[in-house]
DNA sequence: GCAGTATCACACGC
DNA sequence: CGCGTGTGATACTG
């Protein structure tokens, strides 16, 4: 049962796919070019709404394609599309970034405008008149994405990810502060109203496409905390069903088709081999979750049906409990899977259902959801049963909270064991002379917003409860050993050192780089980059000796990326205060060095720098602290921007 | 475990 | 036939 049953019409799909590994399985014949494009053109293939031509099991690719626009032509018209829904945004940042430090105000901020004015504001579609909040019917496959325009369309997700995080602690913040003063109430549903302004403000990626296949800019195992999210970049678009489909109504030959599915365990029918799943139809449950009654061919279920049919790949998310989310489960988009067979079965409660037999596309790269597991397995794993290639489980020597591991499977070279393993960064000794003087707070029982210290960040935490960066600051002042408060106290979450157990490996492509193997939430600490920090004179006298030197100044501030809600409220002002001087040490990392300088750069990057300051006064000599700037994935790179010019693809090698 | 909420499809009705 | 509104279904979250 676990070889591929091909239906009737699946011989035209499995077209086999070209070399690159970020290329699906093409799998319409629609998509053959008209003009024979190179293999690498971006195509998209169309199925309009308007163009009665759906495939059918009786099409075969010499079938002409419906007259529509020259393929890449209708790539760039698309593409352009989705651009232009960033644009603003993209503006907005570049405002920020040249702001000059003049609005004291602090960060009071106040939504510019009340909901309904938002809405009207949006309902109308700068294109066409087309309600935004409906979504579009109009089928659309996009693939075979150059490198450099899945990056642009990632740039997107991304974006409108952040804001949506952002706006989460936002709420959640706001939420706290209401609790204390009024009488005890439910806890709202933040994530809820997120995605409601979010889709007030026109935020909702890919709502003016109905696309089949991948969603340009997700990849497969991009991992998302709460169902809504799905919605919002458009991976899946119902709030609660598993199933989602064009409805018959708006499909071009009057019946649904199904594009994406939930696979979280709720049907007592389901079986997931991961490869191969079989999937149990919606419907018949009662509010408990039992099926009561039989199942019926309509819907979600028929939609699914009638994607076996025409061959239509559909997106599998998968939901899998994690301790780490407020929501106890995490949702992994797997990748594209084929129905390649169907049938009414009588479940286990007695009732009717249908099922579908998914069968996932090869060529796809790993499972999100295996590598989770894998990992999640690991944490329990006796140390002789580890994979081959773990040099070592703890290249800092106990000097972290959790383990650093080493791994190399590709050579014998194992030089990062050399380096005396350094967990905080080594300052001037003379920074410390002033001792503790008017630094701390005196908050014994623990930071409110009210505390000294929260002052210096401008009148609240930059973290919430969870130890989520809530927004990127040019300088975050934490409490530290000057302070009254407990070590539990919430504005101390850099200084505590790693919680994600990380890990220097190596790899064919990029040499040296830094994973996880754990899931990092998005906002949250994952380390510090240490060095000793040579002043301006003693870094001329280094650079003189040939040794590497990292300048904490050629970070981009990237930091003012994290937390801008500058597109959804309009006077959200980025406070002045504090505001440091260009820094002007270097950190050397020839002898001493942790985890962090493996990363690898990139113009993309999923870490960024926080400035922190906390065991010293002395604001021209911060720590640099690294925070994760989307969900990273167990066993997925970790990459920061070293602020090199050029486009890089390889390994910086900023410590050999 | 329940309830308070989302979305969406579909059904009406004008 | 298009648009608005109401209703029912649904693998959610706190």
């Amino acid at each position: 049962m676990d070889s591929i049953v091909p239906c009737l019409n699946l011989n035209l799909y499995s077209e086999p796919t070209s070399s690159s590994s970020t290329t699906i399985p093409k799998i319409t014949p629609k998509i053959e070019p008209l003009d024979e494009p190179p293999p690498f053109l971006p195509t998209t293939t169309y199925i309009s709404h308007t163009h009665p031509h759906l495939p059918t099991h009786h099409q075969t690719p010499s079938v002409p394609p419906p007259p529509e626009p020259d393929v890449s032509s209708e790539f760039n018209r698309i593409s352009e599309l989705f651009r232009s829904a960033f644009a603003q945004r993209l503006q907005k940042y570049g405002d920020v970034a040249i702001l000059p430090d003049a609005d004291p105000i602090s960060g009071a901020i106040v939504p510019y405008s009340n909901p309904e004015t938002q809405v009207s504001n949006v309902v109308i579609s700068p294109r066409g008149g087309r309600k935004q909040d409906q979504r579009s019917s109009e089928l659309v496959r996009v693939t075979d994405l150059k490198p450099e325009d899945y990056r642009s369309f990632r740039g997107g997700i991304r974006r409108t990810r952040m804001i949506f995080d952002s706006l989460r602690a936002f709420f959640v913040a706001e939420d706290e502060k209401c609790r204390d003063l009024l009488t005890p109430q439910r806890r709202l549903r933040v994530d809820l109203k997120v995605a409601t302004l979010m889709k007030n403000q026109g935020l909702w990626l890919y709502r003016d496409k109905r696309i089949v296949g991948a969603i340009p800019g997700v990849s497969i195992g991009d991992v998302f905390f709460f169902r809504m999210e799905l919605c919002v970049v458009g991976l899946h678009g119902q709030a609660q069903a598993g199933i989602d489909y064009v409805p018959a109504s708006q499909s071009s030959n009057g019946e649904p088709i199904a594009t994406s599915i939930i696979v979280s365990g709720g049907y007592e029918d389901d079986e997931d081999a991961g490869d191969v799943i079989i999937y149990t139809g919606h419907g018949g449950q009662d509010k408990h979750s039992r099926q009561v009654v039989h199942q019926k061919l309509e819907c979600g279920n028929l939609a699914l049906e009638r994607s076996m049919h025409y061959g239509i790949e559909v997106r599998v998310v998968r939901g899998l409990k994690y301790e780490g989310s407020t929501a106890g489960k995490v949702y992994v988009y797997d990748g594209l899977y084929r129905v390649t067979d169907t049938w009414f079965d009588v479940g286990k409660s007695g009732f009717g259902v249908y099922k579908f037999k998914l069968v996932r596309f090869e060529n796809q790269g790993q499972m999100g959801s295996v590598v989770l597991k894998f990992a999640e397995s690991l944490r329990t794993r006796q140390l002789d049963a580890w994979p081959k290639g773990y040099v070592t489980l703890d290249m800092s020597s106990k000097k972290e909270n959790v383990p650093v591991f080493f791994f190399n499977d590709i050579d014998d070279d194992h030089e990062p064991l050399y380096y005396e393993y350094l967990n905080t960064t080594r300052f001037p000794l003379h920074l410390y002379d002033h001792g503790a003087k008017g630094i701390g707070c005196d908050c014994v029982g623990g930071c409110l917003d009210i505390c000294s210290c929260a002052n210096k960040n401008g009148g609240q935490f930059a973290y919430d409860l969870n130890g989520i960066l809530v927004r990127g600051k040019q300088l975050i002042f934490e409490c530290g050993p000057h302070c009254q408060c407990p070590p539990t106290c919430r504005n101390r979450v850099s200084q505590k050192g790693l919680s994600n157990r990380l890990e220097v490996f190596r790899s064919q492509e990029t040499g040296w780089g830094v994973r996880s193997l754990d899931l990092i939430q998005a906002g949250s600490f994952i380390c510090e980059f240490t060095g000793v920090v040579l002043t301006h004179e003693q870094a001329q006298i280094f650079t003189m000796n040939g040794d590497s030197l990292v300048y904490p100044s050629r970070f981009p501030d990237r930091w003012a990326e994290w937390g801008d809600l500058s597109q959804i409220f309009a006077d959200y002002v980025r406070p002045a205060y504090p505001s440091i001087p260009p820094l002007d040490f270097a950190m050397d990392v020839s002898r001493m060095r942790n985890v962090a300088c493996y990363m690898s750069h990139s113009s993309s990057p999923n870490v960024i720098v926080q400035l922190v300051l906390f065991d010293h006064n002395n604001i021209s000599f911060p720590h640099l602290m690294l925070f994760a700037m989307e969900n990273i994935p167990p066993m997925r790179e970790l990459s920061l921007d070293y602020g090199i010019a050029d486009e890089w693809t390889g390994k910086l090698s900023i410590c050999n």
